[in-house]
This record gives structure tokens, C-alpha cells and sequence, in this order.
DNA sequence: CCAGCATATCGTAATTTTCCGATGCAGGGT
DNA sequence: ACCCTGCATCGGAAAATTACGATATGCTGG
């Protein structure tokens, strides 16, 4: 992947969480440690059809990107959502939407669903 | 990639659209349709630092995606975001952090931002 | 201290993504 | 009718992702 340059820090912070998110068993992952409402475990390898391994590696993945934290690794890892850095990306894609300036209008023939 | 069954049509949409936005370029080129406040066309590749051809497969990812609306060819194809996609999305991670059942809390020792 | 469990990391193969140049295709101008 | 412009698509190479089994690592209980 080349590199663009230009890109605001957000933009690269949002992009790299998009990238994390960007795979349905992370989506699942996610999804399961918003429901559990708690950081859960290997239950993540019991709910998903994948190697333990691999599970490990998404979790890796999850939390390089910033949107779950966990302890590193030991016998009883915990995970959870990063609820700021999920919340930063609500806001970060009704920024997309709806900028500041409030000139939300899209010239297509499209209307915009903000408010 | 292997299939996650057991996954919502939502969650499936969510997987789907951050994938596309997983790219630096692609979200460049979202924040430039955000910007330009409008369909922009070939000033894209005249902003990414792209072969023409690497843009519009990029588009067509987006547009693939659900998140970009755009004309299909042409000589003068215009894009711009589809601002519902948009909103969906913005609420889709909203529902993350923040659930519907108002349990927001997190049991890790990070507050959950919310509200 | 040692065995056993839970998780992380490594090595690696298959698949997918990313990018480019070349080519195809549709409209507009002459 | 002809070419030129602007974009899409194709073919293919390089890089990244995804997945697994095997192995390493780090607690914890006995």
C-alpha cells in the first residue's frame, strides 16, 4: 500500500480502525465485547469458528488499532472496548456527514439524512 | 477470509463499509467528496498521488461499499458520499459504545465516554 | 519446583489487496 | 466520420492479509 501524504492525523487514526474493523470476525469480536458489557476471554474463541491462534491474532490487531484494550498476554487476558475510541469514531464519521460548518447539502440528487 | 456465520445484516453492512475505509487513499478521497461539498470527478486523481486507473478502482471499492453514490462511466463520471451510508455508519458505531439497553459501562478501568 | 492451562507468537501457505501500464469505451468537438 | 479527452476495465506483479498448526511464554495450583 503506498503512502499518502496529506492525510490528517484523525484521517490516519480513522483509517487504521476502519482497516481493524474492515473483517467480519473482528466485527464479531467487537460486537461480543459490546454484548458481554465486560472484557471476556478465550470465550471469543468458543463463539467464533476460528483457531484459537487466530482469534489472538485479531484481538493483536484490534488493539494495535486502538479500539480495545487488553492486558498483553498471561493465563487469564481480558479484553475490552475502548469506549473513547469508539466514540471518537461515531463523532469522527458525523463529522464526514455533518461538518462543522453545517453546510451539510450534497449536490446530488441524494438528500442528506442529517437531521 | 473465512465466513462468519451468525452475523447481522447490519453487522455484515458495518464489516463491508469499514473495509472500504480502511485505506488512507479512500479516505482521502471521502474526506475530499466531504469537502468539495459536492461530486467531484478526476480532480481526485489530481489530489491522490495515484495512477488514474488505482483511483477509480478505489471509487469503485467505495462505491461498491454503499458509501459513495456515483455515475458508472461516461466521460464525465461524478461521485459524491452517500450521506445516509454515512449516518447509518456514524449511528452503527454509536450503538457500539452506547447500547440501545443503556448499559455503558465498561468493566475494564477505562470510564466509558458516553454521554 | 513442576505440571498444566490459557494465551501469544512463529513459520508458512493460500488468498486478497493494491497498484500500475495498457487497452477499451463513450461523448464532444471539428 | 474522425480524433481527443476522461474514465473504466483488464492483466499481472508485488505486497499485505488471513488462517492454521506448532511452539513459546507466563501464571497458578499442587
Amino acid at each position: 500500500m503506498k503512502a499518502i501524504d496529506g492525510l490528517t492525523t484523525d484521517e490516519e487514526r480513522a483509517a487504521a480502525i476502519f482497516r481493524a474493523l474492515g473483517n467480519p470476525a473482528r466485527v464479531r469480536i467487537i460486537m461480543e465485547l459490546a454484548r458481554q458489557n465486560a472484557c471476556v476471554t478465550g470465550d471469543l474463541v468458543e463463539v467464533l469458528p476460528l483457531a484459537q491462534s487466530t482469534v489472538s491474532e485479531h484481538l493483536k490487531v484490534l488493539r494495535e488499532a486502538g479500539i480495545v484494550l487488553g492486558s498483553s498476554n498471561g493465563r487469564d487476558a481480558r479484553y475490552c472496548l475502548d469506549p473513547e475510541a469508539v466514540r471518537w469514531l461515531a463523532n469522527f464519521c458525523f463529522g464526514i456527514c455533518c461538518p462543522p460548518g453545517g453546510n451539510s447539502a450534497c449536490a446530488c440528487d441524494v438528500p442528506c439524512a442529517c437531521d
